[in-house]
DNA sequence: TCTCAAACTTGGTAAAACAACCTGTCGGGT
DNA sequence: ACCCGACAGGTTGTTTTACCAAGTTTGAGA
């Protein structure tokens, strides 16, 4: 059985026709070559290329003027900066993409703050998993998970192992809950004695703290994410369009 | 002629889909009905409602599962609630908004970074306004804009005066310049003694440094802003829908 | 030189088929 | 009686073929 999934076929014409751009073989200004040439190059259908080409042009790559053809604009500016939302790397991406080791896996109580963005009482109990990341073998971030209880049991976030599965696809497939959102907060302080031995860091270097709280559409909070970052060591980048 | 241009048919299946989600009859949660339903009642092609649907979407109204259906997530309300981008708040507001006393303006070397995102070389010079705002009487932050000198020609921002015009609308009219886009990187780091004292803040707390720069639709820098706040009295908080 | 039709371009609609995925039901087995 | 697997029938996702409409450019012919 083999599984490996290919990508769809406009999918892999969109990436030829960025690779192309990128290369410099269609400069900004030039002209794309025509939908006919184009189906004739890479022996697919119309609506194939149509499909990869309005990608193209939602993703700012490329303008179509009607009756005279497609324009190459480059590289759309916005691209170049993948859109750094934190909490939602964290809460979506699969464990195993990232190196580490787990330091704590249990029922804890709260704290102040993780229990207010839960709506829960404070010093009562839910399940927290934490994580320590290493990148080229140091260790780097300090990822915190809490949950309420209900929703951490007939999970595998118990397991001493990194989840093959973004912790969003997880939940969703085991709890049938939806991430609808994600309210993130980000701070400063300075470090406590044991986060500057667990993550090898100064201890007169402070650290960014970013919590990600995910909710449901109606807004009920499902997930905290507390990412701990030696502000030596990390900074955030974001990048959006003026309104 | 009558040549009253109609919408396209999928664009009409837009505007009637987005009509009854908004009016209840088809609440947030429930199942769209399915693509032949749609096909049946509006008298349509499945190509047609397919890109009805996708741009639904794409805009956030609907989310779909395969082999499931499409769900109503409701009207897209995170795309109308302005973010506190804290970068673009500072480009764009009036400075009258936010009380405050001009501490510097003229024309100074850049710092290494500043320079780094202005794409100029390290020491070169250009104008800087730096104001102190103040939030209660207290003083709250410290704002520093950096403008290639030959942006600052013929402005006021080398009046003392707060602003009671956006920096972006200010350039905008008076040389002609559009901001596209907005890169925000966020760091943490220790004080300076100056910034102790200007800020009137304890000395072993973190500030948070929000560096904005603003470029145009080519990616060409137009402006920093360098926003510092004492992290025991501010925090950044975002909202984002999860993608 | 001017006019206009032909030949290009992209935009939109229709009809059909297959693939991938989810959910329930109906069995047979334990 | 209970559990579990196979299967049928639903859904969306992707691809193909076909045709017409609308805008732009070009060149042939008057």
């Amino acid at each position: 059985m083999s599984l490996e999934s290919v990508p769809p076929k406009y999918a892999q014409l969109v990436q030829a026709l960025q690779r192309r751009i990128e290369a410099g073989t269609y400069p900004p200004g030039s002209m794309l070559p025509s939908e006919h040439q184009l189906i004739q190059e890479f022996g697919v259908s119309r609506p194939t290329v149509v499909a990869a080409l309005r990608v193209l042009r939602e993703q700012g790559w490329i303008e179509s003027q009607q009756g005279k053809g497609r324009f190459v604009r480059g590289r759309p500016a916005m691209a170049t900066v993948e859109s750094n939302r934190t909490g939602q790397a964290y809460l979506t991406n699969p464990e195993t993409d990232s190196p580490g080791e787990l330091v704590e896996a249990g029922a804890v109580a709260l704290p102040n703050r993780v229990a207010a963005l839960l709506d829960a009482q404070p010093k009562s109990k839910a399940f927290l998993r934490r994580r320590l990341i290493t990148r080229e073998g140091e260790p780097s971030e300090l990822v915190s998970l809490w949950l309420p209880l209900e929703l951490s049991e007939g999970t595998d976030l118990t397991s001493g192992e990194a989840l093959r599965q973004g912790i969003r696809q997880h939940l969703q497939s085991r709890k049938g809950v939806r991430f609808d959102h994600i309210v993130e907060q980000i701070t400063a302080r300075m470090p406590t004695v044991q986060e500057v031995r667990q993550l090898g860091m100064p201890k007169n270097v402070p650290l960014l703290a970013i919590f990600g709280a995910a909710r449901d559409a109606s807004g009920r909070p499902l997930a905290v994410v507390e990412v701990l970052l030696p502000a030596d060591r990390h900074e955030l980048e974001d990048a959006y369009p003026v309104r």
